[in-house]
DNA sequence: AAACGTCTAGTCAAGGTTGATTAGACGCGC
DNA sequence: GCGCGTCTAATCAACCTTGACTAGACGTTT
């Protein structure tokens, strides 16, 4: 009866894959360190409340799994000025889960906050590495077209005919993300942004020059 | 400091809106009656778990809640035939709370999962109301694109390169949806399904007629 | 200089979500 | 007639999310 138990988990200890996490992660790592209040301002600067709905309360649950699990260290830092703050860093077993997440955001359909929050952390990856799952996705939503298209030709009777007719809507953002990771690929093939191989990436800057607030 | 308090709150206790308590309370109504592994059969015959991504754990649990909050009313069974069951009914609360569910989950923007599950209910809402609902909808997004056009010639510098290129995508989901709204408003109008005030409707089908499992 | 709003920084309880698990009934092949 | 898988029906603990709240520091208005 447990034959599938285990299959969905991830690299680390478990727990359902989260757009919170990979970001809180991810700003923890660009900036080479940082406490809850820096990751909640950068996240608000990047607009992510509103495209990954993410809401400050869950952005110190999200700092203090993560070191429970081992991927960030905490330090304390008695306040200087103003109230106390505890500096997060990332770990190697972080940066690994968190690449690991940007991978399968970008491969992997569904979720929408997941795809924008790997979006996000994109750079984390090597260029190549980036194209080659932006193409899998391609592939994938071009499979799920077909798949929609037949669904539509032979429909489910159980369902009312509305929600047949709902079909058109989710077809036609499937479109709309098929070709805007088309799109992608082909940026990212020209060169743009600065990958995590690429001179001047977060990987190739020493670690006191690294973005500080 | 308490200003705003109030002002989230809707027509019941409180909670946060939520597509899983929508398509529960909708099922149950739709059925005259139901117990929990009825609503969940229904719910994945309309393929909801992939669409609302629903899980079967989540809709006893709505089940409770509603019943706790007055929405639902509870009538154990002894299991003549299997395990013992639950069945829920609407009451006259549920019946209303369920109808402004819809109403604002079409009116509103954001929220994929709410969106889903309240075209799924569509056939709740008077045609005239429906399709007042959705042409503010229609509205709304237009608005929201002139938004991110404008965002869009001035783009927060904060934020790096791929994520400000990140809003194509959105547009494209907003013009997706806008596009798909216009064609549902013109369908109502022109007549299509059997709305609340329609005949043959839920609404108008006697007690004993309704459907069952 | 007391009052006031605002920014920094974070805690917490209440509630929602979910994977795993339980348990009886039922058909069916051997 | 016995084991096996599947269907019905639901429970539960662990985990995640969030709105509300706390509290010090700082500028600045009155």
């Amino acid at each position: 009866m447990e034959r599938f138990a285990i299959e969905t988990r991830g690299l680390s200890g478990g727990g359902r894959v989260s757009a919170t996490k990979l970001l809180v992660l991810g700003i923890v790592h660009l900036s080479g360190g940082a406490h809850g209040y820096q990751v909640r301002s950068e996240l608000q600067s990047w607009g992510a409340e509103s495209w990954a709905k993410i809401k400050p309360g869950s952005i110190y649950h999200a700092l203090k799994k993560a070191a429970a699990d081992g991927l960030l260290t905490e330090h304390a830092e008695p306040g200087n000025s103003g109230p106390e703050r505890v500096l997060y860093r990332a770990t190697a077993r972080g940066r690994d889960e968190m690449v690991e997440l940007v991978r399968d955001g970008l491969r992997r359909t569904n979720d929408a906050d997941m795809l924008n929050a790997s979006i996000a952390m994109l750079p984390m990856l090597t260029r190549t590495d980036a194209i080659a799952q932006v193409n899998e996705r391609v592939a994938r939503l071009e499979a799920e077209l077909v798949v929609q298209a037949k669904w539509r030709e032979h429909p489910n009777r159980d369902a009312p005919e509305h929600v047949r007719d709902q079909a058109e809507l989710w077809a036609g953002h499937a479109r709309t993300e098929l070709e805007w990771a088309k799109s992608l690929s082909k940026r990212l093939s020209e060169g743009a942004y600065t990958m995590a191989d690429d001179p001047g990436s977060w990987r190739t800057v020493p670690d006191h020059r690294k973005m500080r607030v």
